[in-house]
DNA sequence: GTGATTTCTTAACATTTGTTCAGTGTGATG
DNA sequence: CATCACACTGAACAAATGTTAAGAAATCAC
């Protein structure tokens, strides 16, 4: 989808204002593999996924890979706390495949915002959005054996769950791949 | 502080506008115990907390209460996805001690940000505040330990350790108030 | 103040989850 | 083809956390 047409279904635009939208966004193309924001920087764009699929992920006091979200087509990617704080951020953010993203600076929101202001709203809608998802995410964490979480997501996120390494999966529930391996045997009686 | 001093302090109001902001927040008064919002309605108001301390939870599918947030002086408080779904919440928010509110109704706001459009900044600017504490607490939940999680909580908010009842806490971090009692005793030593 | 109620602690035991390590399969590369 | 790296599985054991039940401590109602 083109990020105008999705900015569009949230809130009207006008064909010239949907014309000075896809200006400000640039292109973007990721190889898989390649990273859209690694840890250490401050990062001051937001991308829009056109196509492809991403991972959040970031390394914990161990060491280890933790993997926060897995983001897919018509939605937007960014560390957003470091995004929004200006603050170099823990988080890394990497193609899973072959990835076409559409990339906005935060000066270039700014200006955008000033030239369309209902931009604010389309952005006070974008971030309520996200914390309704992190609020459903709390709650699995929070009350749920990782049986249960591993259940649902097999329920709602399909495709992920097919499409990406074991690992990513297991981290992104909050346990360990073995664990994942002994739960996955389980559910198959 | 008075709502429209907080609203201030993010986005800057003249003297007429923080007037109209006062107008719109109409005071609430909860003595502890009482409910703020109950599970099975639709929440369609947000309050600003004056004084006082609340507790937002739900009842998982145990039967068990859990403990989603603890809301303290000079901060929003609300069933955000049920006001930004219009759908029943599954949250109940309780007043743990008397408490002091300014209420407002979501057709109310949306009054206030067509009379001051910059209200929609600050509708953003909270809503991706809420976003950053929400990630925070995924990380928390997702990655660390019980026992480092209550550590963390002892040093970063030891006020509300201290004057909530224990299973409370309990919840809040995702384990047992058994648990919990028994990692008190660990960390004494 | 007294009894009743709730909250907290403790302990034994059960379950869940992590750790370690060995093995198996698979895909890439020379 | 041989090999290497990597992802996944499996099993044995260890650690973390839940469950149950009982008693101690605190709080509440009268």
């Amino acid at each position: 989808m083109m990020v105008s047409e999705y900015i569009h279904q949230i809130i009207a635009l006008l064909q010239p204002e949907k014309e000075c939208v896809e200006n400000a966004f640039k292109k973007m193309e990721l190889s898989k593999g390649d990273f859209f924001i690694k840890q250490g920087k401050v990062c001051d764009q937001v991308a829009f996924v056109v196509s492809g699929k991403l991972r959040n992920f970031y390394i914990d006091d161990a060491g280890n890979e933790v993997t926060c979200f897995f983001v897919t087509a018509d939605s937007f990617v960014s560390a957003f706390t470091s995004f929004l704080t200006n603050t170099p951020t823990h988080e890394n953010i990497t193609a899973l495949e072959d990835t076409v993203l559409r990339v906005i600076s935060k000066k270039d929101i700014e200006e955008l915002s000033i030239l369309i202001p209902k931009m604010q709203i389309f952005r006070r809608i974008i971030a309520e959005n996200l914390f309704i998802i992190m609020e459903k995410r709390i709650m699995m964490l929070q009350s749920q054996s990782a049986h249960e979480r591993y259940e649902k997501m097999l329920k709602e996120n399909p495709e992920i769950l097919l499409s990406v390494p074991l690992q990513y999966t297991a981290s992104f529930l909050g346990i360990t791949p073995q664990h994942l391996s002994r739960l996955r045997k389980e559910l198959q009686k």
